[in-house]
DNA sequence: TAATAATGTTAGGGCACGTTAACTTTCGGC
DNA sequence: GCCGAAAGTTAACGTGCCCTAACATTATTA
């Protein structure tokens, strides 16, 4: 990590080639990511192994500690990925937004498309938190608390008398409905799918402003 | 089984005894279900062992197989257990009402009243399914189809022009809101939490039945 | 093209787990 | 109060898993 993180300043053509040298490891490494995604969303941290994950990946089982620390490490790069992706992408659009109902609706927007389109990293970040070892977990829960943050403030502006505790429990169980939909064999279209999912979770989050 | 579940119609005093015995294993059994369930809830099913569960029901690991046939068998009737404890007291609560509308009010107070009072046994039943093996996976299955059916049935007396397959989806969706319960750290009393879901939950189908 | 670092492979060690075997204890029924 | 089955114990077997070691191959740099 020393040697490549770090570049002793030297001129172009190096750094290029370094940048040629990371761009395969890191190309690599998603190929791992995303195999394990798989792997783990249907089966489970537990259920899977490192011989698994390796065939999917394409490569021998030992291979994979060629790119990460263990088959825990695997899990905690995978959890902090989407965490950032959730909270970077969801900030940044309802930031955008013009005023706090379309930051809602942005965001609303946003979780239903990552959802859809990643049914199984939702499946991961949903239920193997606790396989993640501490370090890494902690920083986790930071984003994912950060993340419901965010919702939680364009709601508040939404419904300033509302409780922030309410607000925050209401959140969570939208996200429990958004996110189930890998679970349901999905006999609808991903559009009849998205536009169901963002009627019920929009009238069920301001209805728990209201009432 | 053959000796103690099909009993040879004989006299009282004997069905007497037997039924003394048979309750002595039926508390044992349900003791290492309640342990197991909690256990299965936090780490999941390969993440526990049969140590782990004998040791939290009072007994050395082996001494399951008296009352069990593996691990396996642990899990499947647990989650039949729960399958049909699900379906029957809903389809009992949903036939005695007086309504459409009734019914529905009635099969949300008996699911939110069930996931508030059982995280455990909601979080395994949510994510365990995959790791029955499959002559009572099915059974499991059919039940859990039939709970919601019960669900659609109810949804299209109040929404006849709603398509079936949509409602289908938006109960499994809705089960996601309400069986959310566990992960939310619940800062809430358990009666506003029980409000709090009713609110979000029946507007969200009312919705989903409408647009 | 030779040297070197990165990336891959197979073999194996150590350990935990599910299950069975063999034996002991508990307890209900006559 | 004895008998026999039910229920519990410890020991051990086989297997699968994570990870490391040792070696082979690829590919980049000089």
């Amino acid at each position: 990590m020393s040697s490549s993180a770090l570049p002793a300043g030297s001129a172009l053509p190096a750094g290029a080639t370094r940048t040629r040298r990371a761009a395969r490891r890191g190309l690599r490494r998603e190929e791992i990511l995303a195999a394990a995604a798989g792997l783990f969303a249907r089966r489970g941290f537990h259920g899977v192994s490192i011989d698994d994950i390796g065939s999917a990946a394409g490569l021998s089982g030992p291979g994979i500690y060629r790119h990460f620390p263990g088959k825990e490490g695997v899990l905690a790069e995978m959890l902090l990925g989407i965490s950032q992706r959730l909270l970077e992408e969801g900030s940044r659009r309802a930031v955008a937004a013009r005023d706090a109902s379309a930051a809602l609706d942005a965001l609303l927007r946003w979780h239903i498309d990552f959802a859809l389109s990643q049914p199984d990293l939702i499946t991961v970040h949903n239920r193997e938190l606790a396989n993640v070892p501490e370090p890494a977990r902690r920083q986790i829960r930071r984003l994912q608390r950060l993340y419901v943050e965010e919702w939680v403030t364009v709601l508040s502006e939404l419904a300033p008398d509302a409780a922030q505790a309410r607000l925050r429990t209401a959140v969570h169980a939208m996200f429990g409905l958004l996110n189930s939909t890998p679970h349901s064999a999905s006999e609808l279209s991903a559009d009849s799918m998205a536009g169901l999912l963002y009627t019920m979770a929009h009238t069920a989050l301001l209805a728990a402003s209201r009432s």
